[in-house]
DNA sequence: CGCCGCATTGACGTTCGTCAAGTCTAGTGG
DNA sequence: CCACTAGACTTGACGAACGTCAATGCGGCG
């Protein structure tokens, strides 16, 4: 055996604390090995799953970027979420048996497959992964209601900065700069899941960048003055009083 | 023992195929019995949890109506939703053992509470009610997905006739009238939801009536033209074209 | 080198929010 | 029974924020 060939397991997985349960012992921990069924690349651009395909497994993000989308027959569609490594994919499909929105990596990724047949027998037994599997789809239904809150009531530069501080954030969790991040989403995409549209984005981009609280080119975004950005999020009434 | 005094149970609660999973056996169906361990009443404006409250149970709502809200310190909030009779509510705390929304009857309500210790053990054992849990958890998250897509890119009319066909839809599956219904919100709740204020909704109302499409009087509404309200939320491109 | 997609910027229009005045209704108490 | 009140609702006038349209810039890739 090849060093390039060794196993990866959930069990070596540097993401492990990411999207596995905590506190599981020796033996338990090999049986959710189990779960994963196989890997699978997704090239830049392509699907993970569309909307109608039949739902069969969660996805745990390996590498890569997603976004996952809605669309309406005339067209239009909005950005539900952009997602990163470590982050489960998918949860939608549960109810119906299909998926109701897109899934598209932003960049090149890898999966894993975690058949949703397999997800719940196992977690018949281990009560930590029962308990697990609960908490990531509360913690998809609070993150929403999150979304909701900024989408409902909050200025265009209230949602980019809560977008960014949110997005470094999960970076940061990641191992990645506090400070500094590379955008793997286009204006549109953003503009989409914030409600705005693209040139909104733009506008809001240049205003912070005049401002001195980032610096933006292209795709590259240094945050020099977090606690300014924290402040448009939090005390986004009376700006001007 | 008179007849006031019957036992309410799942097993003969006219509610049971909205709130239960179908398929159980006389043995299964006794035990979710057990699942719900007492029933609480809300008067209308009461909370019957708030955010920071710890997580204990999920509820579901036997009779009333309540709305969700999430409030930031700044004392900007956002109504997340409408929940009437059937619903299951209070997912949102699973993540982190504590509620994260607040919960308010908007009318005298009971619900039954159904330590979530107790779905958990039993839906290690019966895999429908397991299934089911799964379900209902996937169902709230593809709900929020729709929420965004109105909150991001739809007009005030495409949000407030989504908002009326929802609302008439869901309580046509509870057997009430499938074009006449009494709103339980005020309008600055209904507003707060759509992400609009009330002086909008309010115009919005005023608007559809003009139109001949509704008639309202206070919460009494009307639909008269459910085909030109689905226009409006399906073919909300090129209304001046 | 030139093309193409993405991003920026400006001018203008629309929609919705804000502020304010006034109306309706249900509930209360004389 | 009616007057009074408080809260919810309606409506109008105006302005701010964001969308739309269009021109231009920039960078990566064949």
């Amino acid at each position: 055996m090849t060093p390039t060939s060794i196993k990866v397991a959930c069990s070596n997985c540097n993401l492990r604390e990411l999207c596995m349960p905590l506190g599981l012992n020796e033996r338990e921990l090999e049986r959710v090995d189990e779960v994963v069924a196989t890997r699978r690349k997704i090239t830049r651009g392509d699907h993970l799953f569309r909307n109608g395909d039949s739902f069969n497994a969660l996805y745990a993000i390996r590498t890569g970027f997603f976004k996952t989308r809605i669309s309406t027959e005339d067209g239009r569609d909005q950005v539900t979420g952009f997602q990163m490594a470590g982050e489960i994919i998918g949860l939608d499909g549960i109810v119906s048996d299909r998926h109701t929105c897109d899934a598209v990596a932003l960049e090149d990724a890898e999966v894993c497959v975690m058949p949703f047949e397999r997800i719940e027998e196992l977690s018949r037994e281990i009560t930590a992964l029962q308990r697990h599997v609960h908490k990531i789809m509360s913690r998809e239904i609070v993150r929403e209601n999150g979304v909701m809150l900024l989408l409902g009531s909050m200025r265009a530069e209230v949602r980019l900065a809560a977008f960014l501080l949110n997005l470094v954030q999960r970076l940061h969790a990641r191992g990645f700069s506090q400070s500094e991040l590379v955008l793997r989403m286009t204006r549109e995409e953003i503009g989409s899941f914030l409600g705005l549209k693209l040139e909104t984005i733009s506008r809001t981009f240049s205003k912070f960048a005049d401002d001195g609280i980032i610096e933006v080119k292209q795709r590259h975004v240094r945050i020099l003055n977090p606690d300014e950005l924290k402040l448009i999020v939090n005390a986004q009434t009376c700006q001007p009083c």
